[in-house]
DNA sequence: ATCCTTTCTCGTCCTAGTGACGATAACCGC
DNA sequence: GCGGTTATCGTCACTAGGACGAGAAAGGAT
């Protein structure tokens, strides 16, 4: 390894959370060129001597404020087109987290300003670089996940009806789901969740039961989308 | 960007194929240090005006030495332990490739070797750096895909017959498949397979019919593993 | 208190999809 | 022709899931 054209590497994140019925990613203002004032996702690069997943982890919390151990972190993919950052050679390693309902996030270091923005008006919102590609796997890689794994819950609170997982999914997807089938599909798959002996209070209509995320990993079998058109 | 950590970027390749009913994988020798005469996955340096696609299918054809545009490549993952290369600060882009049976590869620059491997012995064959951790994310995504994407056909010439694709699901996640279920299921799946209006001729047993690779980009509904334990 | 609205939860059809497996079709070698 | 082999079609039973009815349990209005 005597030679070997140096690369910048950083990591980027797409944070997804559920909040008032709409789907949002967390973005921040860039303060410094280059894409002065544009959104884009937050990130940063990585250290010398840090691992990928740590700093995707620390990115995370310093962004949100949040101590980590809550929520979904996962690798996306990584982007490194040649002339994908006018600055020079960077290569991107993608993280995709899944929150739930957070306090609004504060501006970092080289960030004018940090928050939620519903992904339904991201699209007119310019984001720098090749952050929309990005943002687009995301979103698809999220959507497909919720379908063969658990990881709706990750967007609830330790404990949560059923309908509020139901919303999740609703959001996610996009379209309504039949409350009573979407209740039996997800109380009867093994692992699921689990119920947490409680119940809600104060709310509008019948106290529903609380629950938290149960064991598996994987849902057999998977949740449908009622978009897929089947034959 | 004034000042950043300068790293190594490469690209390695999990290249699988089914040859003799089973599973096998395109590995090299390593002819220089570090991890000497240990098998690895193929791989090399990221070129400084060169996209990560580019860089994977370029290697795979200097494996192989077949043009590129058969078979199936997707970005599998990005490993980027600090410690993983004794050399330096290399992060790995990880490839997998899925290919039609082809002949045996001749060993490329700093190789001394390059052979297929079924992938049931290469657990004591000991491979370089974190090429094992690499090789299981690759068994892991190509054994999920086949339930839901049509890629087993990958793993075909193109034209091929129900058995010989079974035999590719079977060798792929291992156990047997009833053939009448499967015929079935293949030939009722929209968009999977489509007649190429030809037969087999000279094997045993009763002629075939020849099939090509439907339009389909993902299954619906999917197959199903028998592995998996229904509630 | 009584009614009405809202939401949760259980139950009942009906149909598509699938596993188990029988039966037939079309080739081979002897 | 005859048995062996593989491909292909059909039947039956069972399960998961979509559509939807109905009761349960709360709050608010009158």
């Amino acid at each position: 390894m005597a030679e070997f054209p140096p690369f910048a590497v950083t990591v980027d994140l797409v944070v997804l959370t559920v909040r008032a019925d709409e789907l949002c990613i967390l973005l921040v203002r860039r303060g410094v060129p280059p894409y002065h004032d544009r959104w884009a996702l937050p990130g940063g690069f990585v250290g010398f001597d840090e691992d990928l997943p740590d700093a995707a982890a620390r990115e995370l919390t310093e962004e949100t404020g949040v101590p980590e151990p809550i929520g979904h972190l996962e690798q996306l993919g990584t982007y490194g087109s040649p002339k994908r950052d006018p600055r020079g050679r960077v290569v991107t390693v993608a993280y995709l987290a899944l929150l739930p309902d957070l306090p609004p996030p504060v501006a970092g270091t080289d960030a004018a300003a940090a928050d939620w923005l519903p992904v339904s008006r991201v699209a007119d919102a310019q984001l720098a670089f090749d952050h929309d590609v990005i943002l687009a796997d995301g979103l698809e890689r999220a959507r497909a996940k919720l379908e063969y794994t658990p990881l709706a819950t990750a967007f609830c609170p330790p404990e949560f009806t059923i309908a509020r997982l139901r919303t999740v999914y609703e959001t996610v997807w996009g379209g309504r789901l039949d409350p009573r089938n979407f209740h039996r599909k997800v109380t009867s798959t093994p692992g699921f969740v689990e119920p947490a002996g409680r119940v809600t209070e104060g709310d509008r209509g019948r106290p529903a039961q609380l629950f938290r995320r149960g064991p598996a990993e994987l849902l057999h079998p998977p949740m449908l989308r009622p978009s897929v058109t089947r034959s």
